[in-house]
DNA sequence: GTTTTATGTCAGCCTTGTTGACATTGCTAG
DNA sequence: CTAGCAATGTCAACAAGGCTGACATAAAAC
């Protein structure tokens, strides 16, 4: 039987949604999307002199209040060094506060400073606008959609990671 | 009447998909994916000593045969300086061919190489395999959601360029 | 014939990733 | 208690790939 196109069965029948063709324009959806999806939260991170990495740090640190050094090494997936001179710069700049840990006096906890607080709002009001704004046009199905490939594209341990996060919430 | 969590209405009823931690979710999705995505491609591209921005550059001169410098630099979103850069170096390498354009000799029109499209080959089989696994695990219905959300982010140039792309097919 | 367009190139700067080496502090196991 | 490991910070050097500004050439357009 003929299916028109983009149709497609429940489970592994035609599946024309994997054709090369198909998979292209996931690759450039992807490629183009995430171009807009950085795009207003970098203009903002210009003005103040930092960059996508500056945001990255302050995103995880707002999201997990107090978390480690070596637990945000983890989740960026970058080296030390590389975190170390935005880090270090976040906290000179007072948007950042690195805590000497109670149990642990080894560890440093990481928190946003008032000033830190700020900035994020600022991001993530950009970053949420846009991706709200695509959510809205797109529908809640679309929507629960958009989160499962993503999920399913994630390395193994990305996943984990962003599940726990996710789980736990705030 | 009470709304599982996740679950929602057709329209503009509660929008639990719209809340900051949905948003949130969604945003932090974006960024493990797109780790996820470029991972492939690059181990492969760092044995040759190129980087993510010769893939780009392979990639739409591959979807676009013939293209010229000045199409590609609006696709990519980059200055001519650094995509020159990249170019020069696939050309010296055998991989771009850049032929003078007939109607418009100041034009230059880029094709793939023989061993362009090997390499070609290489990278997009390691990126669609990763697309395709998550595409499968997701489900048609997931894949049409994912892509409608892409589109909806994107902004509205890139947006037209990207659905000319696709329109006209490779 | 002047101006505009498409392209290439040089030089220099910035962010952000990398490696390697080394120091400090504090926890932990023997 | 001491040796070793863990968590962090830091210095130096390098690379990729963005950016700006300036300048050159050839061809099209007006």
């Amino acid at each position: 039987m003929a299916q028109g196109p983009g149709g497609s069965g429940q489970h592994g029948e035609t599946l024309l949604f994997l054709t090369d063709e198909q998979l292209r324009k996931g690759i450039e959806a992807m490629f183009f999307a995430y171009k807009g999806f950085t795009s207003d939260p970098d203009r903002i991170l210009e003005e103040r002199g930092y960059g996508r990495a500056h945001h990255r740090a302050i995103h995880f640190i707002h999201r997990s209040h107090g978390t480690t050094v070596n637990n945000l090494l983890a989740i960026l997936g970058v080296t030390k060094q590389s975190l170390n001179r935005v880090l270090r710069t976040l906290i000179e700049d007072g948007l950042v506060e690195s805590r000497v840990g109670t149990r642990d006096k080894r560890e440093r906890h990481l928190f946003l400073t008032e000033r830190g607080l700020v900035l994020e709002r600022e991001l993530s009001d950009a970053q949420q606008a846009r991706v709200r704004d695509a959510f809205r046009a797109a529908g809640p199905g679309a929507v629960a959609g958009f989160r499962t490939v993503l999920e399913a594209m994630m390395d193994p341990d990305m996943r984990r990671r962003y599940q726990r996060l996710t789980e736990n919430g705030r």
